[in-house]
DNA sequence: GACAATATAGAGCTATTAGGTCTATATTTG
DNA sequence: CAAATATAGACCTAATAGCTCTATATTGTC
């Protein structure tokens, strides 16, 4: 039999902060480019991102409602529906894409939870080095727009212009 | 019944490639800051750094073991055994320990290999930034060495002396 | 030479997550 | 009303993080 409470010390570790950049932020991004480069507010429907965009449509729903609820998309129900940017898309940058569709953008555990995860972060003499490093990369993220990387063919299209 | 190759372009994500700065990575930089405090060449058990830093004893062997064949510790069998820094605290920086205990520094799947992850990477426009982010963060990683973060007397002294 | 203390090698374990799929429901347009 | 859409959320599977444990090889000390 163990105690309870056998190391207060030693951090749970919480994966479920730490990035991820994977193919959910991967989609939101190609989505998003695609919506960026339509004419503003023009209503898109899922299948057509989908296809062009090469995203497994189910998947496409969950994350396009997370992106709804970031407000970074607009969605319109019933026929004729879909979705549209909700902002300039220049005004969009993949910090916040990450952080929607994802969570907040965090290196490592101990950066998460206002530094008061792990039980050491007073004496920690490496816990400063990671959060400039996440610094570095969110700043470097929120400097991106999805206008600079907007992309109205869509990938599958300009693929097979390079294949033939 | 489905097809075998049901699409040939969506890329098998492999996340076993993907960045991690999780225990291994703590673990392995608060032992190698336990070791750069020491004289040069001195070597140390492993219960003693484990005990110091604080990290479990087994999942520590075989972080060391890690270390070892990058040859960033030396390992010292047998009696009176143990391990000592095999190089200047100063020559080692922190990506080499983060490719040492965990794999190559890559930000995200489409990164790996030789850039033929993805079947869209010709046409990609998210590419080069997340490629960009990748630089960023090694180049800053790479820029910090192991000696800078030394650390004589271990977390767990360090705590229990702001406790009191 | 025996013994104790060490590192090495590697099997195995559990909770969690990534990356989906699927069904049911509510909403809108024609 | 019917068809096409988005929404909500249950469910699934393979892989991974973060360990633990056992067995073995090596070395210093008596």
């Amino acid at each position: 039999m163990q105690e309870a409470a056998v190391n207060s010390h030693r951090a749970t570790t919480d994966r479920s902060s730490l990035m991820n950049i994977g193919r959910k932020v991967d989609y939101a991004v190609r989505a998003l480019s695609y919506l960026a480069a339509q004419p503003q507010r023009w209503v898109v429907g899922s299948k057509e991102i989908a296809e062009r965009q090469d995203i497994p449509t189910h998947f496409m729903s969950k994350i396009m409602k997370d992106l709804a609820s970031a407000g970074l998309v607009d969605s319109h129900v019933g026929r004729k529906g879909g979705f549209s940017l909700a902002r300039l898309p220049e005004s969009i940058n993949l910090k916040e894409v990450y952080e929607a569709v994802e969570k907040p953008l965090t290196l490592m555990a101990c950066l998460d939870r206002g530094h008061r995860c792990c039980a050491y972060d007073a004496v920690c003499t490496q816990i400063s080095v990671w959060e400039r490093a996440q610094m570095l990369l969110a700043d470097y993220l929120a400097g991106i727009s999805i206008g600079s990387i907007a992309d109205r063919e869509g990938l599958k299209g300009r693929l097979n212009r390079l294949d033939s």
